[in-house]
DNA sequence: TTGAAAGCGATACCAA
DNA sequence: TTGGTATCGCTTTCAA
């Protein structure tokens, strides 16, 4: 009478057991493979398992507390920003290496998609979170505190992290290439970039930048900031629009490689020569770079490795063994072709 | 740094009720809003919440069947190719419109990371799967037909998909370049693209365009297929070695947008100039396209669009509604100024 | 080497 | 408007 035809053709533990002439325990102790059964067993079982089609349901244990769940999840602002796309990849490459899957956020740069994003994500039980950015909502925080798994928080290089702590100095990346121009003799300086919350990496680039120009004499004559993602187009707009503003500046500065490209364009498109009537900095030393004739001055950084290095703290983490709370990166001057030589 | 959390703080329906003096199912249906209960019990429940920091465990009503989860297993084959970052964002964007996450999977174009992906990401019963590409491993193929929940595949379109199908016609976009390529006088092709399986959208564009040149009377006179990200270096990388073999070819079609604008980089930069002495054909309208004061000629592709619609397609089929099998999502064809004129 | 029973967290179902 | 009980799939604990 009881077909077990139900909608759902779900095989669960107990059917194999069943089918195969042994308890649930048996059954359980066999798919485990930790030993305690015979081997006849053994092959009775597994001959269900295949015939059956049988695929263990991991939520069970994981309901019943004795495991920790396999998925992590990993918050990232957009992938429009090849550099997010990179991380991410450099992320879920090394998680899957370990066995871990990632459970994607997208957050639109915004702390309340961070926010509604942690807590769907929580009550799913995840073995961590890797979240880019230092900054979170109060109401992110208390969930974070709440749930006490461990956390990795990418990109920033922050002093007092939540718990662990992948990034790199933004300040001083920007420090370093706005001291880098002055030193080569620039006076006047363009900024174009997008606009997010005001707390972001990028933001605090800009400052580090700002601090260098004006500690070396510099001015930073104007900035731009575009509501729209951080990619070649914008980078386009944006040089247009900060040249059109009758601003005289002699070198810009950019978010990065994908806008640089993009203002490199536009000031070649207006028989403007790089880096004789202007000069041009980006930021991240991306894939475009090494393409051009004219290498874009930028600062390196090792994204996929970042992502990858997060993965991995939160990987040992996770296996109990000691981790280094928080981990520099890195990043080096690319002096490129596209400002002027000393 | 303390791990008081290690025992994980598990503050349980039960643990709310009690503290509220109520039953479990009471508090279950404070949680829940959905009626039957008074306003002070409301209140003493909810107080309860907020001081215990309660948060649903959502694996719970998952485990018991009542519910179907929230989260949709996503697989792409890489993000270094800007062109899947697109449709994941496309995706993700849509999903979480609708309260449902993305559990993303990398499978870097191999048929077994795809099936060891399945495999584990239906062990958490998902709502249903997004794949990229048409062809899966013969035990993918079985548990998909197991686990019997709704899928899309994606970027091929697909006259028998397994469920849903959101996709374009490689082939015929392939075709439709190499004619218009043809018409306009050119004989001699060559091809630059990354080789990763043999079943991809990429072979399939590279057949059409085969086909075309052949029906017209041209002759593709040679392919470099490398193994590596079809972004701009190999697109530079490969044109030279295209280039090097000494092989007389007055146009190249490449896998994608990116890979033309380093193979045109290249041609460039050995004082080729384009499209006097050689012609460029990419593939996806991609964003670097916008900027360029020749824009590369192409087949634009609405990639967001994409991403979106497939997501959408399984939203639909997750709310019951009725769902068109197979969604073409077209493409159309982008003249460009890097090929000679009519 | 095997098995029976309890329990994880939440909800459906039925009772009061 | 409330609450008790069974249940989902699996593993732990304790017995045989």
């Amino acid at each position: 009478m009881d077909n077990n035809v139900s909608k759902t053709n779900k095989v669960s533990l107990s059917i194999v057991a069943e089918a195969a002439g042994v308890s649930k325990m048996t059954a359980s102790r066999v798919m485990r493979g930790e030993g305690g059964y015979s081997e006849k067993t053994r092959e009775k079982v597994m001959a269900q398992v295949d015939a059956l089609g049988y695929l263990p349901n991991r939520l069970a244990p994981l309901l019943a507390g004795d495991t920790t769940s396999t998925f992590v999840g990993v918050s990232i602002p957009d992938l429009g920003n090849e550099v997010f796309a990179q991380v991410l990849e450099g992320i879920d490459q090394k998680l899957g290496s370990h066995g871990y899957q990632t459970v994607l956020g997208l957050t639109q740069h915004t702390l309340e998609k961070e926010e509604s994003w942690i807590e769907t994500v929580l009550s799913w039980q995840p073995a961590g979170l890797i979240l880019t950015g230092r900054s979170h909502s109060r109401r992110a925080l208390d969930l974070l505190m709440n749930a006490g798994l461990p956390i990795v928080e990418i990109w920033d290089l922050n002093s007092s992290p939540l718990d662990m702590n992948v990034g790199l100095a933004h300040f001083d990346s920007g420090y370093e290439m706005g001291r880098y121009l002055v030193r080569l003799g620039y006076k006047a300086f363009g900024y174009v970039g997008t606009s997010h919350d005001t707390a972001n990496a990028a933001s605090r680039r800009l400052e580090g930048f700002s601090k260098a120009v004006s500690d070396g004499g510099g001015t930073l004559v104007r900035q731009f900031c575009l509501h729209d993602t951080a990619n070649f187009y914008p980078g386009f707009y944006g040089t247009e629009q900060l040249l059109a503003s009758g601003a005289k500046v002699e070198c810009i500065y950019f978010q990065n490689d994908s806008m640089a490209f993009g203002g490199f364009q536009y000031c070649e498109r207006i028989g403007l020569s790089i880096p004789r009537d202007i000069g041009i900095a980006g930021w991240g030393d991306m894939p475009i770079s090494s393409v051009l004739r004219k290498r874009l001055t930028s600062i390196h950084v090792p994204h996929l490795k970042l992502g990858q290095a997060a993965a991995e703290a939160m990987v040992s983490r996770l296996k109990g063994e000691a981790v280094i709370d928080s981990r520099d990166i890195g990043f080096s001057l690319v002096p490129g072709q596209t400002v002027r030589e000393l």
